[in-house]
DNA sequence: GATGGATTTGACCAAGCGGTCAATTCTCGT
DNA sequence: ACGAGAATTGACCGCTTGGTCAAATCCATC
């Protein structure tokens, strides 16, 4: 009581932490490709080369597990959207903000993918976090985008329905993947044509909502 | 064999066409919600109203009535599609297609999520379709979008990243229908807001692509 | 009202599910 | 080198799954 050495535990996590985050990722492809109900833990733990006991020694349930992997996509999202907030200039913004949600998309599609599958099953797990912290930081970009509009900065529009087509279109790329690959010969997107779809995002979104 | 009365059975089929329809919309529910895998054929028999052995009676697998559902939803996009070519003045193909899709997803949101799902878990069943009749149909409409590029009725741009957004924007509002829920307040967009949502979408994508 | 195919259904099955557990092995401070 | 807690795992459990089957019922036709 008088001295614990290191804070808490020295390097027992070492071990620990490298196979948790092997069951996490393959829980994470999982969860993409068959969502909560359709994954089984006996496939994940098999992606992850460990036994199914194992895995419940890590995390007791199913459901805890996909939780794990729930919140680190909704952080995720959270600093995505901060990109919209570093300029006060509505072209500057926007497009930050689209560039970041495409790049996310890009660099996660798993992550975008468990999210949709999540939506599509009615959101029990992330319903609080829609209904709260999403609710408010929509609500709050809102005003913003009302008060570019007051300025005459951009054409009038309902800001909601703007920000789900900036969210559909980006996150698009990650959720219909394995369709474009089908429409572009079997190949997955390059990063050449990756480039040219982020930057025609940007474009046509800025063109739709500038005024002029 | 000298006299076959009506063409094939004559009332038979009220009952039995009845009840595969009975089936078969309780499927699409179960579908939309859980995914194929996550479907359970109880579930969608217990939707129904009959026994599980019954509904095997009717569609001998899981998969075959799974299939049955795809199909028709391939057929409703088709139709959709069409309305792409009803005009030749880029303006009104766009808003028309546009004002379909929009109006598909509200009509039909089940169609859509089952779409979604189907992507989501590598296409298996729709892949051939993506492969052939799509591919085609993007690629003769890339085709005019180009015509109007070069005669200067619309901005230069990649038409497939154009289709993919409006794809992406319409079908969000079928597939992320419960997160728009959750974001407005717990009730489901009104008639008027999804009015305000299609003219909007029909609006700022005009505004993206046409000159000037 | 008898016939025979269409339809209905409770009972059942093998396989797969999430999760448990006790026995074993590993790891590391002493 | 030893003791104790951490980590590993094969075997197992109760339950659900998609699908089967034979017995029962329906129903149009003769």
């Amino acid at each position: 009581m008088t001295l614990t050495p290191p804070p808490q535990r020295p390097a027992r996590s070492a071990g620990r932490e490298l196979k948790e985050k092997g069951l996490f990722e393959a829980a994470r492809s999982v969860f993409a490709e068959e969502g909560f109900k359709g994954a089984t833990t006996a496939e994940i733990a098999r992606r992850a080369g460990v036994p199914k006991a194992n895995l419940h020694y890590y995390f007791p349930t199913k459901e805890a597990l996909y939780r794990a992997v729930t919140e680190e996509i909704l952080t995720d999202w959270l600093a995505a959207a901060s990109s919209f907030d570093e300029n006060d200039d509505p072209r500057e913004a926007i497009s930050a903000y689209i560039a970041a949600k495409m790049d996310l998309a890009r660099a996660d599609p798993l992550g975008s993918r468990i999210w949709a599958s999540e939506i599509l099953r009615g959101a029990p797990v992330i319903k609080d976090f829609l209904e709260t912290t999403l609710a408010e930081w929509l609500a709050s970009r809102e005003a913003i985008m009302r008060r570019w509009i007051a300025a005459g900065k951009i054409r009038p529009l309902e800001p909601r329905y703007f920000f789900y087509m900036i969210w559909a279109t980006t996150q698009h790329y990650a959720d219909f993947e394995d369709q474009m690959r089908a429409l572009n010969g079997g190949a997955p997107l390059s990063d050449e044509q990756f480039q040219k779809a982020k930057t025609q995002a940007i474009d046509t979104i800025l063109n739709g909502v500038m005024p002029q």
